[in-house]
DNA sequence: AAATATTTTAATCATTTGATTAAAAATTGC
DNA sequence: GCAATTTTTAATCAAATGATTAAAATATTT
């Protein structure tokens, strides 16, 4: 066997091409994706990918797994755990989002846009990750507001710890406002929001 | 000449070539879509497609030119406004987004994927049609809670108004709502969403 | 060091896809 | 009704792209 592993913090073939498409998938989408930006961003030779990885699709698979993993994994344990209060879910989930998204920003854009590309693919996947509908946060949100959906506290809470994420290029466009700036703005966000969703809950 | 119009009811070829571009267009993006796909949706040969619009880039750039319109057209007037109370904006921008947006859902993924994969491109165009940054609305914000950046309540009222509908594919795969129902949600918000802002600003 | 197994490369294939062309069909102006 | 113009079609092109192959290079085992 000549299995070269990582040596000396150079890392292998495979997990070069890996790193490679977590890049490119992630940034311009599966179907903007040539294997040879990948190739090349990998500094590897074409056919590699094929060696490795049997096909664009399959490479394809590992990294969407990945980053959908690293978007939904948290939220189920946390949503269904009986012992915390609304509000410590909410700061629980606010700041691992955010301190997850600054790291990886382009992750939202990417999976909301691919399961859009393939809903039926994903289906299975989601719904045994995450069963909102009968978590203790439902519960809890229905019994301190019995007169609004609870579904609407879900949209705001994620629309709030989300959408500076996914709108950031064009809000980046608008303002003007300097990338060091935003990852200020999105670090107080994680406190804020806490705030945020506890005056929106008493709100009448 | 034999230039054919829209007779009853009927849509001339050109329109619709264009129309199955918007369905496409927005539903898949730029890359995933084909222009073997649009001329199928429309019902037409091929070859019509570059007959009338050269090139599937040119046809996509009427149809992005159309959908960012919808997006950004409204915001600036109303945010500029020196006229109106903050709440007043609100409620004004809510309620016409979420109208616009129920009618055309796949908007926001669309518009703001394309921006994600070729910002350059939008730069001037949205920069001289939005200039948040100087408006009155940024000029209340500022004046109303000088101790938060202004910046958190603009994501704030997008990503209220705006994320359930980039959300709505990955919601809808966790809590299987059916699309009847998320469409009365999307209408409470109209009013909901005004009462929500306040309370946000309002919050210690 | 020789034999064996693994990894890498360059060349090439087959398909897909955006676009063009030349001819046919339909429409319009006279 | 006929000539001119416009629209539509079928066939085809050229480039891009995912994938394969056979040979070369490299590493491992004995």
């Amino acid at each position: 066997m000549a299995k070269k592993k990582d040596i000396t913090g150079d890392l292998s073939t495979e997990e070069k091409i890996k790193e490679a498409a977590r890049q490119v998938f992630t940034k311009k989408g599966y179907a903007a994706t040539r294997t040879r930006d990948i190739a090349e961003e990998a500094g590897i030779n074409l056919a590699l990918l094929n060696y490795y990885f049997r096909s664009k699709e399959k490479l394809f698979e590992i990294v969407i797994m990945e980053k959908m993993q690293l978007l939904l994994g948290k939220i189920g344990p946390v949503l269904t755990d009986e012992k915390t209060t609304i509000e410590e879910k909410v700061e629980d989930i606010s700041e691992h989002y955010i301190s997850t998204l600054i790291a990886n920003p382009d992750i939202p854009l990417f999976v909301l846009g691919e399961i859009r590309n393939n809903p039926e693919k994903f289906a299975n996947l989601i719904m045994t990750k995450t069963k909102i509908v009968n978590s203790a946060f439902f519960k809890q949100l229905a019994a301190r507001r019995p007169d609004i959906d609870p579904l609407h506290f879900i949209f705001n809470m994620l629309g709030l710890i989300i959408f500076p994420f996914i709108g950031k290029p064009l809000i980046q466009l608008i303002t003007g406002i300097p990338s060091e700036r935003a990852v200020v703005l999105m670090n107080e966000r994680k406190k804020l929001i806490k705030t945020w969703f506890q005056a929106m809950l008493d709100a009448k």
